[in-house]
DNA sequence: GTAATAGTGTCTATAAGACAATATATT
DNA sequence: AATATATTGTCTTATAGACACTATTAC
């Protein structure tokens, strides 16, 4: 097909990835180099970008992302283009949105590019990668100090992070952030790193258990300075 | 193309809409004998339905819809295709989700749907149609009592019913389905026929007003046998 | 004991809902 | 006046947030 026959060519489909974690994964190269990955786990929400090697938009960083394959649910493209960037499947992923307006991929074929929001959880990147994640055009940035993106996907990360924030979703897949087991202040941390505020530790402890979704494992926390906290985890059903 | 070939090639994409009204237009057809079209003001929502004429599925009900081409964005696609069914364009559109399970179409091409959630209002509908509405293979069905659905559209329709209900969405978009002023009695039953439950007229002018988004026109109902009640339009910024 | 965070109690402001009471038009 | 719905008032309950207070561990 020439240029200017997909230029009239009905519209291909892909996937991006718009992927939060709490840091990035151990070894993991990092896009922006006064930045810290331990730093992240103090508050911020980080995410992986690919730096594309062919036009359009040559050179640029954008979400990780692919054509779908004729035997592949969009869901199944998504996972397999973040296991290929991160080297290991996200705790948590969701359709986002569908883009697809005429000139967002410049000249090329018209592109509808379908959105998916993913979690990687502690668990998911302190595991071993299970590919040998090429390191090559791959990186990890802060959300708040992103580089310049192909496409539209700022836009895409801008909704994805609103859409996050939108309480009655983060909810149910904040706990998603963290181990099996974690301490309320740990997953107070998680809403304030998502939400970028503070949040009363008392009013966030009631407000938490009332949902019904956590599990008083018996446990507690060791190797603290203070009074231990109890563990919990998330219920199953 | 050969089938065969249909049928490893990559995914196309379409746009489906649902379109709700609170009845169906006049002269329309109606899906279901018993019904009458009048009664659906008194409390349920319509969506109009179009017959396929070819397999898969050929004579099944399904949602109007079609593909994308290569010079329209998503919506302006929706919003062709529901000019092209029910002769004018609606007052609401919004994007839903996009469907692509790998079996979704049965035997032919992997097919990519992006839904979207239209809103036809009294004044959408009581305009003399733009276009001369093919009546064949077109219908109008109430909510409740649907056919059977070509695809899996009527996952679409329950989703859009869902989302609809969600109240911090629908709250901004349920003044679309009246005319240009309304007595606030009109605007709850909007609501009513939303949530399918009764709501409490005391509480929910004081929501209603609350929100900020109604302007008192000054003007009052006429022609009725009890007290008028105030006209109010919906603040245009 | 001291430091530090876990966890509890309580008060206030706001919102949601039930329901009684009053207002005002047509007939 | 009778009727029917509009509109207002009031009370109860639930919830969110601010913030003071108590508990328990390591050191």
């Amino acid at each position: 097909m020439s240029a200017s026959e997909r230029r009239y060519a009905p519209p291909a489909v892909a996937v991006s990835a718009v992927a939060f974690a709490l840091g990035a994964p151990e070894g993991a190269e990092l896009g922006d180099a006064d930045a810290d990955a331990g730093e992240a786990l103090e508050g911020t929400l980080w995410l992986p970008l690919v730096r594309r090697t062919r036009e359009p938009f040559a050179g640029v960083w954008a979400l990780p992302g692919g054509p779908i394959p004729w035997d592949e649910t969009l869901a199944e493209s998504a996972e397999r283009t973040l296991r290929a960037t991160v080297g290991r499947s996200p705790g948590y992923l969701e359709q986002l949105y569908a883009f697809g307006d005429v000139e967002r991929s410049g000249r090329g074929q018209r592109l509808v590019t379908i959105a998916y929001w993913a979690l990687y959880g502690e668990n998911d990147l302190a595991a071993q990668a299970e590919f040998p994640a090429e390191v090559e055009n791959i990186a990890w940035f802060s959300a708040d100090r992103l580089p310049e993106l192909a496409f539209d996907h700022a836009d895409i990360v801008e909704y994805a992070l609103w859409r996050m924030r939108m309480k009655t979703e983060y909810a149910a897949v904040a706990h998603r952030f963290l181990g099996g087991t974690f301490t309320l202040a740990q997953l107070r941390r998680v809403h304030e790193a998502i939400l970028g505020t503070e949040v009363d530790p008392a009013n966030f402890r009631r407000q938490a258990l009332a949902q019904g979704h956590l599990v008083d494992t018996g446990e507690v926390e060791t190797g603290t300075r203070h009074r231990p906290a109890k563990l919990y985890r998330f219920r199953e059903n």
